[in-house]
DNA sequence: AAATGAAGGTTAAGCGTTTAAGCATTATGC
DNA sequence: GCATAATGCTTAAACGCTTAACCTTCATTT
């Protein structure tokens, strides 16, 4: 019932003014240290919280960040959201959600809307392709290394490199990429890396699902078995969710994995462990890939809000790349010659997840 | 660079007082038409956009709500998050995000953290089997209608009943449930609802995938095809994950789905209309949920603050669940007598997305 | 011993909004 | 034609915090 104790509740009960009791609990003005404890004891025991609002209002910084997600539905908004959260949670920050629901124009009216309710700065996770267009206020993005005006992202052209590595070692020479569509840059980059290690080592063909889609329906067959007539042997989707469809399809059409054809995936989702076979994907950092967002952001703020080039961060500004996490279980396995299902035992193993006592 | 216009702005541009332009823009106090008309356009040409920490500091309202889930990992938070967002927006109130990382005590402290950042009620998805305690704020609880103190959830019971006699319908007669653990009332209540739906006219059974993980080590197999092989001629998971993770774990055993046997989940995730075959599934009208749920908790703030015990909400108050929707995908069908894969196409099927235009 | 400085406070203004109370001015009732 | 009421606006206080400026007191320094 007793509506919030304020500062003046605290300077009333020891008899001193409010001012010093604000300094005594920022630290900030000339305080004696025994004063000092008596303010913070008296404000813990009247169970002082400060009012944000209250400092909003004076300070001009709400202490609150702005998620904006390209398309919120996404399955890694939960990581992303998690890691964000978390982030800022340890500096101080509140972390408000904005949906952009998948379209650029909604897009830039979550940013407003946030900004609108006072957000000192935006995390953008943006639509595949959109240019961040330059609000008045501290923006980090996290896209890719090679969009233009981004902060901070998983490498997943090395990630890529990595994969492609992955699946050469295990003797596969013609692999099938599969992305969803060309304007990712994110996709576009994880496609780079594959190629790159494949190049003259090994043939990559690559497959649209967009396009597929677009002539044949959405979740039409994406028609893998026939490939593998052809004499692809691995599958690398640039993400979990095509590999996931992937491993499907070849397992209804009685491919067998890995034995047959190996696939793998991106972004490590939380399924990817326990489906049959377990997923073998790659994993980004997400709680540094946050970390450095939200520090950057911070540090943007701090340095007097709305300035219009960005100036001199030193390390922040300008591109980390994050490096990825290979992340091997079963459905990535060597070539077997396609008729003796032999033993395949000499590829280190992940188990499930990590506190696995017995890796199936 | 020009900071934010504020009311006294607009009132210094038109010669009159704060108070009135403030009054003319809530429309709350008594502005003639002409100057209330003048007043608004002055605003919008220098651009105003009312300080919310001023207004959040006048009136003790931050018009924030806080949005605390259990496991923000889940893969369900994205649609529960964008429906939420969406319904509060639209009520003029932003969520703020609260991660309580699974465990209990945590989420306590994640509420806490919201409270002191002024949110004015909370929308909580707790974790299985918590029980949120009263704190001194408006709560609008979403969990199952079994769970004392709900505020609105999906009919998982009816769901339950309905996948139940959907499975009849095609002619299963021995089912096997697959469930995480029981300490979950959303699913002990989608359970009792198959279960229901069986009594008298076949056979469920149940499987807890967590007893068999601690046996097992996590990720372990099922030993789902044994059950085929003893006469279960469909799987009814009470979560896609689950329901996932059995589709893939069969068809590596060779059986064949749906003609040898059916499996169906709930929640309808993401993937769940592109894999193959595409699974049938259950869906929460989420946004209805987050209607009624922000709803409620709006009503309860307006209605004053921390009142103790909750008094007069009419028709809000008080178990409001919300019928399911049957969804019904490749993943299910008849009971083909195990030999002849004949056709099957007497039941209606869905495409697998809305804007499909080849159902595969 | 007077000037200087630091230490430990206090006063007061300000952040942008809301809202009760006050005060003219004009309309209404009888 | 006078009390009453409604209308349209202003004044002023309040919300809880921060912060610059100011004022003592006491310890140094010259």
């Amino acid at each position: 019932m007793a509506s919030r104790a304020n500062l003046s509740d605290i300077a009333k009960a020891l008899g001193v003014s409010v001012a010093t009791v604000s300094n005594a609990m920022s630290g900030k003005g000339r305080v004696s240290k025994e004063l000092g404890r008596a303010i913070r004891e008296k404000a813990k025991e009247l169970g002082y919280v400060p009012s944000l609002a209250g400092r909003a209002l004076s300070t001009g910084r709400s202490h609150v960040l702005g998620l904006v997600l390209a398309d919120i539905g996404h399955p890694l908004f939960p990581q992303f959201a998690q890691a964000i959260e978390h982030a800022a949670s340890e500096a101080g920050y509140g972390v408000l959600i904005g949906d952009s629901r998948g379209d650029i124009e909604a897009q830039s009216r979550a940013i407003n809307r946030l900004i609108e309710r006072g957000a000192d700065g935006i995390v953008v996770v943006p639509r595949h392709g959109t240019c961040i267009a330059d609000i008045g206020r501290p923006v980090a993005v996290i896209d890719s290394p090679s969009t233009p005006g981004n902060t901070v992202a998983a490498d997943h052209r090395n990630g890529g490199l990595e994969m492609g590595r992955h699946l050469l070692e295990l003797g596969h020479r013609s692999v099938a990429i599969i992305g969803l569509h060309s304007d990712s840059n994110v996709q576009n980059d994880r496609i780079a890396g594959i190629r790159e290690a494949f190049a003259g080592k090994g043939e990559a063909r690559l497959i649209w699902i967009g396009e597929m889609e677009r002539s044949h329906g959405s979740g039409c067959p994406l028609g893998l078995v026939g490939l593998v007539e052809e004499g692809v042997t691995a599958f690398a989707a640039v993400s979990d969710l095509h590999a996931l469809r992937a491993i499907t399809e070849l397992q209804q059409g009685g491919v067998s994995i890995p034995d047959d054809v190996s696939v793998t995936g991106f972004d490590d989702l939380i399924w990817a462990g326990v489906i049959a076979p377990s997923l073998t994907t790659m994993r980004m950092d997400m709680e540094r890939i946050a970390e450095i967002a939200i520090a950057d952001l911070i540090s943007q703020i701090d340095q007097g809000g709305a300035r219009d080039a960005s100036s001199d961060l030193p390390a922040l500004k300008g591109q980390s790349s994050i490096p990825m996490e290979l992340i091997i279980r079963q459905s990535s396995g060597p070539v077997l010659g396609r008729a003796a299902p032999g033993d395949r035992t000499s590829v280190h193993r992940w188990p499930a997840s990590s506190s696995a006592t017995d890796p199936v």
